[in-house]
DNA sequence: AAAATCAATGAAACCGCTTGAATTAGTTTT
DNA sequence: AAAACTAATTCAAGCGGTTTCATTGATTTT
């Protein structure tokens, strides 16, 4: 049905291979101009468009960026993560006139056997998009290194596999910073779940803000805890119950995430702390519940979507040779002052 | 780098041929074990995984559908449609075990002349995420008469062409029907743009469910608008004037959709009128706007993931032959009631 | 035991396009 | 006008599979 590279070389009665190379060339190729445009015009008669996938097999190149998510629970409505970074690949992929082929798997257990079938030739690189540390992929995907990947939204300790993340240790340092501006040098920190990358970096983070202002770190200071509301309430009420007066008691609280943080401000206001008079709060992500109810609170905005813009970018950089497998990226997230953040009281007297 | 069938055949001592039969055979083939068993030890051996895109060169076929979506102001953050469309069609497609390519366009505009190279070998069929009718793309598409396609969200008169969409038309006969059944006979209409084909489809069911409860239609009844907030509201109040004593007003107002419905309340709420004492209201989509404030919309649902789903569905089965192509499926919108609607105030009495 | 039948395997063409080497045509050079 | 280049075009071998058809070897049939 749709007409090949044949039948417009027997219109322009030339052989295939001219009009592989006339259709292919470079604006400053060398052909006889007439055989260039007897080949065009019966290009365009026959309504002659290359198939990719002749092209894809003998060039070794799709042209297309292969997705994998996982699909288990979260998918692109439910899971907002899932949505804004696909939004950013697509973006980038789109203006980079690249196809974008999804795989979902159910989980990413079932995504290793189904492995061999993405780097099949589909594809011309893979983004993973792993909401946590998956152990199995990315060994795998390494071991057969017949496919460059990036991992996105996870920063693994590896230096040889590509990957973008949000820079949550400049991100925390960021928040402490903040904190450290408005006067507070007695900043607690209430953690998410310990086994998480990110809480690693951003009580990395924590530290280094500290360091920068000249602060000492104090353990006693952090709460460790899960990416939770009850967890933010409880820590939040432990840590009045660790520093019953107010002269020792840390004047500001830097929360994991914003979930974390909402649960912290409900267990201080419930204790009758006033916010942010007595404790400035702040959180990470800036999701829904940042906003959801008053104090609004003041967090670090992660850009997901530029988290996928990124990865994109990066893959097609790594695929077209411009940047090396190892490469990776971290973007920067942005401090949003809300309600929760002001000066401690000691300044303000 | 990947094991090719070359590597296979080499070690189990076999034809080219041989191994790609032994490999595709269907369960009940028949071969000499010794000889299976060789070839597939071989291919374990050496790790092969056929190549999708040589076997789609042959085969003709790619096991992979298109979607090609719109993303000008559009994408699947910021639009919900696209969001839940995507998860469906990701769903049914995974189920399928087909792979996705995503097409995005910055508008439809420029898809006509990309078209071509959505045709071009790399998916089986196409999906056309199309948000309203557009005149361009379907007759090129029909034209080529290459490759199957299925639209989304869309109901063209044509009955050539293979579509998926809301049941406009029984829906807003079902949301008649559920005002008449609380004892409603004066039922109004608050109609959206008038070019829309959903305007179009909803007005019929409108029509309809007043034929099947033998209430004559009546077109001063019929308020004709645009799919907004101001609309509603402006019509709420047009009615109210029209009718200014509660004897002959309406005492239902079915809106065609939810903001049009905010609206409306707004206005009559606006006006001393109770809702849904005094008035009843019922809205269409479910989206957000049924729900952000009170009093809370009686809505017809409209099931867009179903819709996904159904879509990609449909083209699979065109694709493999087990429906026709002008086949189409509406999926049946889900009434929910909420706190708009309940028996007119004549009957409480 | 020769002829006929059938199961198992292999040879080769093909899918549509790319590409490097080989060939032909067209200019210069001397 | 032959030699030496260069520019333009074609040949032919892939890319990694599938598939038709022919071939071989084993099993029946008579």
């Amino acid at each position: 049905m749709a007409a090949s590279i044949r039948e417009v070389a027997r219109e322009a009665n030339v052989s295939l291979s001219t009009v592989s190379k006339v259709l292919n060339a470079k604006p400053n190729a060398k052909f006889a101009l007439a055989t260039r445009e007897r080949v065009v015009a019966a290009a365009k008669r026959v309504g002659y468009h290359p198939n990719a996938i002749a092209r894809g097999l003998s060039r070794k190149r799709m042209e297309t960026i292969g997705l994998i998510m996982a699909y288990d629970q979260a998918s692109v409505t439910t899971d907002p993560y899932l949505g804004a970074c696909l939004d950013g690949v697509l973006h980038v992929s789109k203006q980079r006139h690249q196809k974008t082929v999804i795989f979902t798997e159910d989980s990413w257990e079932e995504t290793l056997p189904s492995l061999p079938s993405y780097c099949d030739g589909h594809c011309d690189g893979l983004l993973l998009v792993i909401p946590r540390s998956n152990s199995d992929i990315v060994p795998a995907l390494e071991a057969r290194n017949d496919i460059p990947f990036v991992l996105v939204g996870d920063s693994p300790e590896s230096d040889t596999v590509a990957f973008v993340d949000v820079d949550n240790e400049g991100a925390a340092a960021a928040a402490v910073a903040h904190l450290v501006s408005l006067g507070h040098r007695k900043i607690a920190a209430l953690c998410g779940n310990p086994e998480l990358r990110s809480n690693t970096q951003r009580l990395n983070g924590y530290r280094k803000g500290l360091e920068a202002a000249e602060i000492p770190y104090l353990s006693e200071y952090v709460f460790p805890g899960q990416y939770r509301y009850q967890e933010g309430y409880d820590n939040a009420l432990g840590l009045l119950a660790r520093f019953p007066n107010t002269s020792d008691r840390p004047t500001a609280l830097f929360c994991f995430n914003d979930v974390i943080a909402r649960g912290a401000c409900d267990g201080l206001i419930k204790s009758s702390i006033s916010i942010p008079d007595e404790m400035s709060i702040i959180g990470f992500d800036d999701n829904i519940h940042a906003t959801s109810r008053t104090p609004l609170i003041t967090t670090m905005r992660q850009d997901i979507r530029s988290v996928g813009r990124c990865a994109a970018g990066l893959l097609l950089d790594i695929i077209d040779g411009s940047r090396k497998q190892g490469s990776h990226l971290l973007v920067p997230a942005e401090l949003i002052v809300r309600e929760t953040t002001s000066a401690p009281q000691s300044r303000k007297d």
